[in-house]
DNA sequence: CGCGTTTGACCAGCGC
DNA sequence: GCGCTGGTCAAACGCG
């Protein structure tokens, strides 16, 4: 489910910060899935290169590969390399990492805005089923969206008023963002100086997942608690005025703010009609790889279909944490949205 | 009032 | 050098 998208290992990158914000707090046992190989094998194979300081970092301790499966274990039961043809053609992920950088270690923060270049900078990418981006904790605020070229949903917001009784749960957990085709571009709202940027995307081969970008770090600890839904507008009908967020139109199953605390996205982002739409609705004739996380040194780790029990463990596991740890979880709703949005 | 989303505009990076 | 594209800003507005 995740793809760990590694940047040069410079400064104080901090891989394991990003993995913990995609990992519920307080998770304990989830659907144990091992780690593939190539995981362990490209850890070894950075820790080799030396040039991965990330990782080296994230496996440092009595036994590294168990804690990173850990850590992705309430999310990730399956891990995944991915081919990144940006810095090289090699599917090796030892390549991957040790792909050289011009300025590696220019810190993110030193340029404002995106004088960076576009190239160095540090990714962590995951894939993650709708469900998935629960599994954040931290607190995201979006400040921009943008059609993607190429995406198979070029299109921005467009609200239906029609929209499906049994959307609850997804719809809590994605972010109105995306509306088809559009990346959305958060920023971490628990702190002004935090420089942590996350991007989610709809994946092509599978409209049914997503793509968070990662990018920098938190400077901070996690939020003990998700910010108030001041200036939601989950359960709005649509406004002719701009502004107006995306309402939840008629949707019985928009729910309190609990099962979104946790949403990855943002705590208050719910899920258009139309996004909802096409979010269940695979396409067909959409191409099955995976080419479009292509992208500068990046490990994948790539989602798993969560299906049966899993789903609720994972569910249990990693959507409500977050909520649970501000104490305005209640399980049981989530246990209804869950089985309303099957 | 604080915090959220939306969205047009702006700007820098990149490819040709 | 130019145009395209992606990333960010900031104003407008909504909600609690």
């Amino acid at each position: 489910m995740w793809l760990l998208s590694l940047g040069m290992a410079d400064d104080d990158w901090d891989l394991g910060a990003v993995v913990r914000s995609c990992r519920p707090s307080g998770t304990k046992a989830a659907p144990m899935v091992p780690l593939e190989v190539e995981l362990q094998e490209a850890a070894a194979e950075g820790d080799k290169s030396g040039s991965f300081v990330g990782f080296q970092r994230l496996f440092r301790g009595r036994d590294g590969l168990k804690e990173l499966e850990e850590l992705y274990m309430p999310c990730s039961p399956k891990v995944q390399q991915q081919q990144q043809s940006r810095w090289s053609p090699s599917p090796s992920l030892a390549d991957t990492v040790a792909a050289p950088s011009k300025e590696a270690h220019r810190p993110l923060s030193q340029t404002p805005r995106s004088k960076r270049r576009k190239k160095q900078r540090q990714k962590v990418v995951c894939h993650v089923p709708a469900d998935g981006l629960s599994s954040d904790v931290w607190a995201w605020r979006k400040y921009g969206q943008k059609p993607i070229k190429g995406s198979p949903y070029p299109r921005y917001a467009n609200l239906s008023l029609s929209l499906s009784l049994s959307l609850s749960l997804s719809e809590s957990l994605v972010g109105s963002l995306f509306v088809s085709g559009c990346r959305g571009y958060y920023r971490c709202s628990s702190s002004k100086a935090c420089l942590a940027r996350k991007q989610v995307d709809r994946s092509r081969a599978d409209p049914a997942m997503f793509i968070i970008t990662y990018t920098a770090e938190h400077n901070h600890p996690v939020p003990t608690h998700r910010n108030s839904l001041a200036g939601s507008t989950r359960h709005k009908f649509p406004s002719p005025s701009r502004g107006g967020g995306h309402p939840a139109p008629g949707n019985p199953s928009s729910r309190p703010p609990s099962s979104s605390a946790a949403a990855g996205l943002s705590p208050t982002t719910p899920l258009t009609a139309s996004m909802e739409d096409e979010l269940f609705q695979k396409r067909p004739h959409e191409k099955e790889d995976d080419e479009e996380d292509e992208d500068e040194g990046i490990l994948l780790v790539k989602d798993m279909e969560i299906m049966g029990e899993d789903d609720l463990l994972f569910m249990g596991a990693a959507a409500p944490a977050a909520a649970a740890e501000a104490g305005e979880f209640d399980f049981g709703d989530l246990g209804d949205q869950f089985f309303q949005a099957r």
